[in-house]
DNA sequence: CTGGATCCAAGCTGATACTG
DNA sequence: CAGTATCAGCTTGGATCCAG
């Protein structure tokens, strides 16, 4: 008789774009999911390492769910050491992660201290994605680069390329163009702006070394984020 | 010792920006209370009666919260008749309206499809503020006009007033310059691209009737919102 | 008209155990 | 590694009635 998951999943029952939307990506952790596959597809532990609270039962049913959806793909990845199976976005996954920026976007500006930051998990990608989506069409992103950011205990890389921004998790594959440093409490002064970017350069509470061009483009990237921000 | 309200809510404990705007506005309901809103303050029962489903008690509650999270404000109506109190948005809830938009987007093309209307709740506002969000910036909105649509048995009515557009509900409060009349069904083929704008209007399925120059612009809005959704 | 109170059903958490 | 199974305990949500 199978698992009987299909009891008639509950919906607003609006005919209206928002409403469907959240019929589809309203409970709880399915958006966070979304947001974690935007970096890439990842296999169903990193996830769970991701969710810190969501629990192993719980992620299988969201993650079956949002497949059935058309939201993420499961795919058998290739020649990986460990196991195989990876989930990434689909097409419409893709569009919902872009559609997403706009409301991180206001989280950030309206719901986020730097208070926070000392009770919360942090991810650097976390970060980077955003500013890397503030950034995108309005600003020149530099020159071709491979940019890689070591806060706190996580490390996540921003690559330029082509004009085209594109974050990802974890430490780059190629060795980096420039390399950044910093305490999470320090990103969050330089986000709750207490402290500039250029101060927090000179008193060593940002670290940025290698290419002087590269450099210059990603102090003038952070520094007209957080203008705008 | 009070309602002990606040016993810490369920926070996902994460310092990034799409998690910190779910813990404000992630619970069922509350969104879409932010999507009623968006088109001018409501009274209680304007909001029970729209969002068919949640029940008065946890209106009060969501309706609450947004409030001591700011999103919302509570006011008393001037000179109204019936009853004072009105909820409206804030300015962060006016930013988050907008950050809704493509959410509410990508919702109508990935997750609503025609064959949804016979079942659903449908109110003009919704479809308006829609095609209002889609077209605002990239298109000219053309003259100055107020357009009021009867969509099955709701209405609804979009003004064009120096270049921007506004949706209300309900009927316009002056002589509107074109009224726009069909059933929900046909606005449905109309969304799922079964049947043209043109041919609509050619079978009576749809009645444009009002100022020339208003409804040549009008059909062309429209038109052109078909055509990129 | 604006909610509060209440009761029951459904969903989520957290822990652990187990399988291919 | 990638899940499924279970299960107790708690939190949310739904539905109905009631009060200022």
């Amino acid at each position: 008789m199978g698992t009987m998951a299909d009891v008639a999943r509950k919906t607003y029952g609006q005919f209206c774009g928002l409403a469907h939307a959240l019929d589809v990506v309203g409970e709880r952790w399915t958006l966070l999911i979304v947001r974690e596959l935007g970096t890439g597809p990842k296999r169903y532990t990193d996830l769970a390492d991701a969710l810190t609270g969501i629990g192993t039962s719980l992620l299988a049913t969201r993650v079956r769910q949002l497949e059935t959806d058309g939201v993420i793909q499961r795919r058998l990845a290739v020649g990986q050491p460990g196991s195989a199976v990876v989930y990434e976005l689909s097409e419409a996954g893709r569009e919902l992660a872009l559609a997403l920026i706009p409301l991180a976007t206001w989280g950030a500006r309206h719901q986020m201290t730097d208070a926070d930051i000392g009770r919360e998990a942090f991810r650097a990608e976390w970060l980077l994605s955003f500013l890397a989506a503030d950034l995108t069409g309005d600003t020149d992103p530099g020159p071709d680069a491979v940019y890689e950011f070591h806060i706190g205990d996580s490390s996540a890389c921003l690559q330029v390329r082509g004009g085209r921004m594109r974050v990802a998790p974890g430490p780059a594959a190629t060795p980096p163009d420039v390399t950044v440093r910093a305490a999470a409490p320090t990103v969050a002064a330089l986000l709750g702006r207490q402290l500039t970017l250029s101060d927090a350069v000179r008193s060593d509470q940002v670290d940025i070394s290698g290419d002087a061009a590269a450099t210059d483009a990603l102090v003038a990237l952070i520094e007209s984020h957080l203008a705008l921000s």
